[in-house]
DNA sequence: TTATTATATTTAACATGTTAATTAAATGCC
DNA sequence: GGCATTTAATTAACATGTTAAATATAATAA
């Protein structure tokens, strides 16, 4: 059996709890926990998105961005319209409030975001997120093929 | 403001979405949550920890520890004793049952993470755990000396 | 010794994660 | 055109995460 300590997945949990409290003391300021900062974030970026796609965006799944959703409703950030050419569809747009936050948050969320990137050089920072994307790529692509069976015969 | 899709949180969390629920399987044949198991794996290694030390070894802060401890107990894995030296000590021990369900998990988890760490190089997985370590233990030694100020005059 | 301070566990209040099931609306196919 | 199949959002049930506070016990200092 691994080490357990210096697994990956430990190491990758280990990396969050160390990186993120910072982040999320920010957020605080401004009465947004980690996961409504990464809606308004992903709006910011492109208003007025599907539940679903924003789901995608944030990497959180549907279920916990209805809750998630709710309270950004409830606080007037953001507000929820049902398209009209597709009426399952739901969309969420920032509000006035939810579209000015931007502009208070973002500078100090990028100043953390500097002292992280500082953290290691250059190079060991690239490195990092290019293995990251190549194992998350090949690890979904995995996890999209064994739970059923392939739908015709695609080798192996 | 950087690209978000790749900042390096979220690329972290991209990760564990990726390559966890391949874990999440085995454990659920095994009627155990990644927690209960991270407890579990932590008690194999070094049995009748306080409470304490099982949060710091498995990541797991105190409060949510209390609950995963309590259905662990629940179920017949675990058991509480306190200590007799320090009567606030909570030691959590494995149960006959707890300690059998090695056998039967580890070999599982262990031939997923050798799939795992099959996905990339020996070198880029090495330098990728190397570098998560130095981040995560930088990020960390920064986050301790902010929140108060130095107890006397640590020097900066 | 006693008041103070620190530590270990737990509770509380709230937000989120995870999986399965529901509900409503759209699509595919015969 | 009608029925089985998909898709989007939500609900349900349970487990966990996060922060602050409470409780009990231990260590410390005046």
């Amino acid at each position: 059996m691994k080490p357990f300590d210096s697994s990956l997945p430990m190491m990758l949990y280990r990396t969050l709890d160390a990186v993120m409290p910072a982040f999320r003391a920010i957020f605080a300021q401004f009465d947004l926990t980690e996961q409504q900062w990464r809606v308004l974030r992903a709006l910011w970026e492109r208003d007025a998105r599907p539940l679903v796609a924003l789901a995608e965006a944030t990497l959180i799944q549907a279920p916990s961005l209805v809750g998630i959703v709710d309270r950004l409703q409830r606080n007037g950030l953001v507000e929820r319209r049902r398209s009209d050419l597709d009426r399952r569809v739901v969309r969420v747009r920032l509000t006035a409030a939810g579209a000015a936050l931007e502009a208070h948050v973002t500078p100090l969320v990028d100043a953390a975001y500097a002292d992280l990137e500082g953290l290691v050089s250059q190079d060991e920072w690239n490195s990092l997120i290019s293995t990251l994307a190549k194992m998350a790529d090949r690890a979904k692509a995995n996890g999209r093929e064994l739970p059923s069976e392939p739908r015709r015969a695609a080798g192996g």
